[in-house]
DNA sequence: TATGAATGAGTCTTCATTCAT
DNA sequence: TATGAATGAAGACTCATTCAT
């Protein structure tokens, strides 16, 4: 959850623990330039100058520019799944793990704007990755379905309610709209508009997040 | 509300004045070039192409690659804002009129789908055009509150829930995810996500659309 | 016949005639080239500067470098074809036509040696080239053979025969052996080897050519 | 005679000294590599991996990729050399050693079609190898005058008659066109060709291979 | 205005070669 | 000797833009 993607700038001096790290410095970097310029606009040449390596380097890693997008991508969905998950272990009520993930997307995109601009990037530009996403929150929505703590009629439209709206959040607060309590309200906004109770909405979305 | 931007097929001898012709047809193409495959991906050579025009011409009518893409966005933006204002003339419930506005954006991508993928691409690269948008949500969402139909505590967010909530729509709708009633639906979920009362959510969204 | 094919020095001036003298430029040129370094080693870049082009003004004329290859294949297979076509135009005897085409071949080598050499760079990498010429060849060599003048057990290995031989002789002359009446001798032996009578044999290739 | 120059495949444990085994590994297998996809197309990286080397190991035997091509050369050159020299040891008439030469080339790119399509890639490209091959010839067909069983003006022109029409052969062997007696027919034809009596000729070019 | 040939900077990609381990 | 990561020069190809006709 913390700053390690975008962590490039650190000259690899530490571990010495493996060359393979370059593969990593690479995602990293990647990473970083996408927050700044966007997934279209990263071009083999910035990236092999930002991670101060020569061009051809990068192909001992990745077969074609398209493999280096795409292992961004992956790098982006597995941080977010392993996250949320581990956070989410020990609760099991659905509408407190949809709640969870929601807030949790938008703390990290409040702690780390540039995680938040490359996720917007990929998110809009591969449909997988958006799969990878929406499969992670529909067992939580049935579950919460069965507890009769929200309903809804379609299960493809309410993932993509919350996905959507967590989304527009994410590019709000990268353009510098962050107010107080952010999760909370947006979690509030969601969870009521899939039809939960507004006393227990309040209430589930201002639990303290697991640590 | 028909076809009419994506009508460069047609062999321009309709209605259009032989002058500036050429300018709305480049517009219209393009604008079915971004449904097709983006607009990062749109070359001036295949705008041409598509276009039936010589490459050269389209530098009759635009200075550079930016100007083109920038119409073209103003096109939609501008024809988005024209047909929900007109639309909405006589209402003057707040809360209806966003509900007009949400509902014709979904009613309009489920029967022009390259409309809604070339408004989706646009919107996700243009700054200028979310903004637009915006701005013709807002009047009508603080009027909504002044009559204590919804209330929210921050605006932007309130916008941001509705623009992103119908934009995700729009994506699942071109991916072929069209249910009954899909508009009617997702009114209700953001009304409701907005603090509308249930009742009166479900029966707003439900009430017909002007012609 | 003559050294047309290698005349990209000369100034683009003459006829004014058309733009797409220049598609025939790069043709001209990349034959030049073909002679000078041989087929694989052409590069796009040299071929441009070398036509006094700019490297973009090649994929106005040709996709990819290997159409670029390819068109200068057809070029000379055609050339071929057609001095040899017109030249045994009035010729109705198979081993005289056989002869003529022979020897045409070897003069025009001793002539141009950049066409031969362009030409044996191309043959050894085409596969539909040496089809092109063989083409050429069988019907002459069935003719012949119905007039009894020459036998042969396997039609495909005959024209093989005629082939290796002359491209060898076609390279021997590139690398600067040339003696004198080098077509003559070369066909006799190509003759006598596909079981001509001598005497015919020494008679035939001896003829003089048709204007 | 046999398939001992593309024996990369089998696991190196046979016979070879352990000394070197690598240089002759790389040497192998660059000559099957050659028969697939040409001299030019192979590159140390495609070379490396087919050998089960690491790239780098090539450059311990030799300084560049060149001194690799070379080395192939040579042994294709020696090999044939070693190999009809061999066989021709006691045979002592200058026509039938030609014949003999020209029958074992035929026959062993029947047998292994790998090793005449690298053979045909090398003489293409090589011009040493040419020269070698062309000097084998020479002594034999100079006796063959002196003995009067054939007779030519030009002895270059006889060699590369010999060269071509063999290489030819080897061509369309190559190419899947193997007939009965393929070396028997040529060997006639080429004879004859170079001035021997077709019933000569004949009979020697029938005579049994020496073991 | 319309055309389309020409341009050339910019990108991706390949591959021989080097070198620290 | 063997390894394989790193290098960087070189080549193919794209595409916005210019300009003479």
């Amino acid at each position: 959850m913390s700053n390690q993607h975008i962590s490039f700038e650190e000259p690899l001096t530490r571990g010495h623990k493996k060359k393979a790290r370059t593969k990593q410095l690479l995602i990293d970097t990647a990473l970083s330039i996408y927050a700044d310029i966007g997934v279209n606009a990263l071009t083999l040449q910035d990236l092999a100058e930002k991670a101060n390596v020569s061009n051809g380097t990068i192909y001992n890693y990745f077969k074609t520019r398209d493999e280096v997008l795409e292992a961004v991508g992956m790098t982006l969905a597995n941080d977010f799944s392993d996250a949320v998950t581990q956070a989410s272990a020990n609760i099991h009520s659905g509408i407190q793990r949809v709640a969870i993930g929601i807030r949790m997307f938008i703390n990290k995109a409040i702690q780390d704007k540039d995680w938040a601009k490359a996720l917007i990037n990929v998110i809009h530009l591969d449909d997988r990755m958006r799969s990878t996403v929406a499969n992670n929150i529909v067992n939580d929505l049935e579950l919460a379905k069965k507890e009769g703590s929200i309903h809804f009629k379609d299960r493809h439209i309410a993932v993509t309610f919350i996905m959507s709206a967590t989304i527009g959040a994410l590019i709000s607060i990268t353009e510098g709209h962050v107010i107080e309590d952010h999760d909370v309200l947006l979690t509030e906004m969601i969870l009521i508009g899939l039809g939960a109770e507004p006393q227990q909405a309040y209430a589930i979305a201002q639990l303290p997040l697991p640590v």
